[in-house]
DNA sequence: AGGATCACG
DNA sequence: GACGTACGTGATCCTC
């Protein structure tokens, strides 16, 4: 059910603040500052696109000291004053908000939150109200026709969520603030007496009052604070409590419904340089797009590139499938502001054959190839093969450069780039090629002069961002993109068009016998339940489990939207009392492997039972790779049904599948780093890593070190590369809190360079806000000083991870790409088909040997040298399950 | 479109 | 004693 407010009360200042902090600082070009303005403008767009035709009121903090100031005089004096940068934007972004025709409100001597308690009060009677704010002050006004948002997590608070979130009804929720406190605010609560504590009393007793009348009864040190303590909490129910009687005097209907577009709001967007906000009808750019037409226009780019110390290219096609697709046109930029198009394959006549302008880009492009720039290179250069036109090397590719920059930020593609580097929007494909029925069917039957501008302006832009790259870039991200990332791509391409070979009758096979086992399992669960329903439906599956099977739910998880958690690990633990659970958990497993392997892989192979991915090298904060249409990076290994899947990874003829993988990478990093003496030399005596870790934490020697004491260890070896807490090994052991501490006790203990490490990094990072790679990769962490807790240990866990997966990642990608340049030497019979992140899957000739390995072996072992030595193992076998 | 779940390193 | 609790991905199905 979805929440249809008549009224929305927007709490403004919070708004700023958080654009403020979401934003890069931009300025305009003659150095006004604007990321907050803009950053509030982008928030306003989405609000009134969510909620088209719907009155709201913006309420501001005014300026000057209010009641709760003269009552009481450390209230919020622990705020520190706004940045200059911030106040210089204030009057902007409240002209903003008139333009955008919203009802402005900001009343001196009160605060917005008390502002927007009077409206709430004043119009809840018969409007649904939607206040918009982070702030739990504002938490107790939630009720029946109320519901606050946070645009921040994207919480709705309603009645239920906020019991559950504070443990109180929203009435409460102002006693509860009483005796926590807000540090925010700086109002202290009652000493140790937190969320937990307070609800407890408050649903015990009803009352703030009852509470203290009742005090005497409540034992302990919390107890006893509270009776020490009772006189700050008429001040703090004051000063928490939100005033509602201001005299406002707003009618509903003089409410007024803001607007996004307007020539006010156009004119201001042009002052400030919001050049991405006006419309396409604006002159954006005074760009100039030519389609090439004829020979001797065509003569004249040819000379143009061939004097350019670089440019800018982009194909047009009729597939995003790099394998499908065939080229309709290809566009160029050798300067800012200008592109050209040249039609190759459209509906529309033209005057130069095909066949004549892919042999003229043929001999372009090799000729010049050392000078192009391209955005997501790799899928051109794959066009570009499939028509015979063959590119090694390349001068920039943007996509890359950006990720080099931040692998953090969410997206790399060109529009994503534009908006955020060049503060300009692009046209969209969507728009070239229509929408709806009017849409065509490829891009080849799009007007040429349509094409142009959209094929032209890509090719433009990816120039633009180029330059404004290279300006920004450090010296350390561009060696890596040229030792890693660009010959990289050459070597994914090569993985992605070969494909790795399938035996679809084996998949086929295993559907068949997954399906049979589902039917049998489906019908066992809805007879066990007494009812049929859907199993893959969380919802309807919890609701069977826990309210009509009445499984015991205390202590159960429940999701975010309400209902107990049925995941595999809450599962796992009742399967040993529920017979039902076991099946459900079978099924699920089945289902899965089913519908994302079985069934799916073999439907998508090509006519030569191979199946190609498509590697991602931009897209991980870490710089790992991603896999995906189809994902062949987690292909199962870890239940005997799914390892079978592995069984149709298979050589073709005279060829065996050989599998490579680093032995514990991550680990061996760790040392590195660390330069823990037990773990270095553990590693370099070549040790079972996980038996020495028990040993030294169990405190008993190597030799007497039982499978149980291993597990455990095992465990924490790979907690610890995550950040893992003493409750989170608790959790994964199965054994108590208590336990657990003993355990990572022991553990820093023995391994103190370990912990040293993790502090370190943790430490140093709040500077830069970025951890490094051993090959120099930026890791960024922007949230390792974030003021939220929660917010803040992610960070750090991520800053613990950073250098140890990133790093394992560069080692891997190095030896990928001198491997594939000892192949082409030395055996080009040889393929790469797969890699999983430490792992590397190759067809090789059946008569290859282990001697015939160490080449190989030698160059993923020593090409980086870390403190201790990197080992691998590897397997041959006729399928990839054998080899592994 | 987003959440829940689960496949991998 | 309070907060909440292991990093990095992608695919599928359900729900709204």
């Amino acid at each position: 059910m979805i929440f249809r407010p008549d009224l929305i009360l927007i709490d403004g200042t919070s708004y700023i603040y958080r654009a403020f902090h979401a934003l890069p600082p931009l300025t305009t070009s003659t150095g006004k500052p604007t990321g907050a303005t803009r950053g509030f403008a982008a928030m306003l767009r989405k609000l009134i696109e969510k909620y088209p035709g719907v009155p709201m009121v913006m309420v501001f903090d005014a300026k000057g000291p209010n009641f709760r100031n003269d009552y009481y005089q450390a209230y919020k004096a622990n705020r520190p004053p706004m940045p200059n940068e911030l106040r210089v934007q204030i009057e902007d972004i409240k002209k903003l908000s008139r333009l955008f025709n919203f009802t402005v409100k900001e009343e001196s001597g009160v605060e917005a939150d008390d502002v927007i308690a009077t409206l709430a009060k004043q119009f809840k009677r018969d409007k649904k109200i939607l206040i918009s704010s982070p702030d739990k002050d504002l938490t107790q006004l939630v009720e029946e026709n109320v519901i606050q948002h946070n645009s921040m997590s994207n919480e709705f608070f309603n009645n239920g969520y906020v019991k559950e979130k504070f443990g109180v009804e929203p009435k409460l929720v102002a006693e509860l603030l009483a005796l926590v406190g807000d540090k925010a605010d700086n109002i202290p609560g009652i000493t140790k007496v937190g969320n937990k504590t307070a609800s407890k009393w408050l649903n015990t007793y009803g009352s703030l009052e009852n509470i203290l009348i009742n005090s005497e009864e409540i034992t302990g040190v919390v107890g006893q604070n509270l009776r020490d303590e009772k006189d700050v909490l008429q001040r703090n129910l004051f000063l928490v409590s939100l005033k509602q009687d201001i005299k406002l005097n707003l009618l509903f209907d003089d409410i007024n419904v803001p607007a996004s577009s307007s020539e006010g709001l156009r004119d201001f967007y042009k002052e400030l340089e919001f050049n991405s906000f006006i419309g396409e009808n604006s002159e954006k750019r005074k760009s100039e797009y030519k389609t090439i037409k004829n020979k001797s226009e065509l003569g004249k780019l040819q000379l143009k590139i061939n004097e350019a110390k670089y440019f800018a290219f982009d194909t047009e096609t009729t597939s995003i499938n790099s394998l499908e697709a065939e080229l309709v046109g290809a566009s160029f930029s050798v300067k800012k502001d200008e592109g050209f198009y040249i039609p190759i394959n459209h509906v529309e006549q033209t005057e130069i054959s095909a066949n004549e302008l892919i042999e003229w880009l043929k001999q372009l492009l090799e000729t010049n190839q050392n000078k192009i720039i391209g955005q997501n290179l790799k899928y051109d250069i794959a066009v570009l093969r499939n028509h015979g036109i063959h590119i090694k090397e390349f001068f920039a590719d943007t996509m890359l450069m950006s990720y080099a920059t931040n692998s953090t930020s969410s997206r790399h593609n060109l529009d994503a780039l534009a908006e955020y580097y060049l503060n300009t929007t692009t046209i969209k494909y969507e728009d070239v090629i229509g929408k709806g029925a009017k849409k065509y069917k490829s891009f080849n039957q799009v007007p040429i002069k349509d094409a142009t501008n959209y094929a032209a302006e890509d090719a433009d832009i990816t120039l633009q961002l180029y330059e404004k790259l290279i300006e920004i870039i450090d010296k350390s991200s561009i060696k890596l993109l040229q030792t890693i990332d660009y010959p990289l791509l050459f070597v994914l391409l090569e993985m992605e068009q070969k494909g790795a070979l399938i035996d679809t009758s084996h998949l086929n096979g295993l559907s068949k016998e997954f399906g049979t086992k589902l039917l049998n399992l489906v019908k066992k669960i809805h007879e066990a339940s007494g009812s049929v329903f859907n199993i893959d439906s969380p919802k309807q599956l919890s609701e069977i489990l826990f309210e009509k099977l009445k499984i015991e739910t205390k202590g159960l998880k429940k999701t975010s939207t309400g209902y107990f958690s049925t995941s595999e690990s809450v599962l796992q633990k009742l399967s040993d009392e529920n017979e039902i659970v076991k099946d459900i958990l079978e099924y699920r497993s089945l289902a899965k492997l089913k519908s994302t392997y079985t069934d799916k892989i073999s439907e998508i192979c090509d006519q030569n039972s191979r199946v190609h991915t498509s590697y991602h090298q931009a897209v991980t904060s870490t710089g790992r790779l991603s896999s995906s249409d189809p994902n062949l990076q987690n292909i199962p290994i870890r239940t005997k049904e799914g390892i079978t899947i592995r069984e149709a990874f298979i050589a073709p003829s005279n060829k065996k599948i050989l599998a490579m993988d680093y032995s514990q990478i991550e680990l061996r990093l760790m040392a590195h780093y660390s330069q823990d003496p037990i773990m270095l030399n553990s590693f370099k005596n070549n040790e079972d890593i996980h038996k020495r870790t028990a040993s030294e934490i169990f405190g008993v020697e190597l030799d007497n070190v039982d499978d149980e004491m291993r597990r455990r260890a095992k465990t924490i070896n790979f907690g610890l590369l995550y950040g893992m807490s003493a409750f989170g090994l608790a959790n994964q052991l199965a054994v108590s809190r208590t336990e657990a501490e003993i355990f990572l006790n022991n553990y820093f203990e023995r391994y103190s360079a370990v912990k040293k490490f993790m502090s370190d990094i943790v430490e140093n990072s709040k500077e830069l806000k970025y951890v490094e790679t051993i090959y120099g990769r930026k890791i960024h962490v922007p949230n390792i000083t974030a003021n939220n807790y929660m917010v803040r240990q992610a960070a750090e866990r991520a800053a613990i991870n950073g250098p140890l997966q990133g790093s394992a990642a560069d080692i891997i990608k190095i030896a990928m790409i001198k491997i594939d340049e000892w192949i082409n030497l030395n055996a080009p019979e040889i393929n790469m088909i797969l890699q999983v992140h430490d792992e590397l899957v190759y067809e090789v000739p059946d008569t290859f040997s282990d001697d015939d390995l160490r080449p190989i072996l030698d160059l993923m072992e020593n090409t980086t040298e870390i403190d201790v030595p990197l080992k691998v193992e590897y397997g041959f076998g006729t399928n990839w399950r054998e080899a592994h």
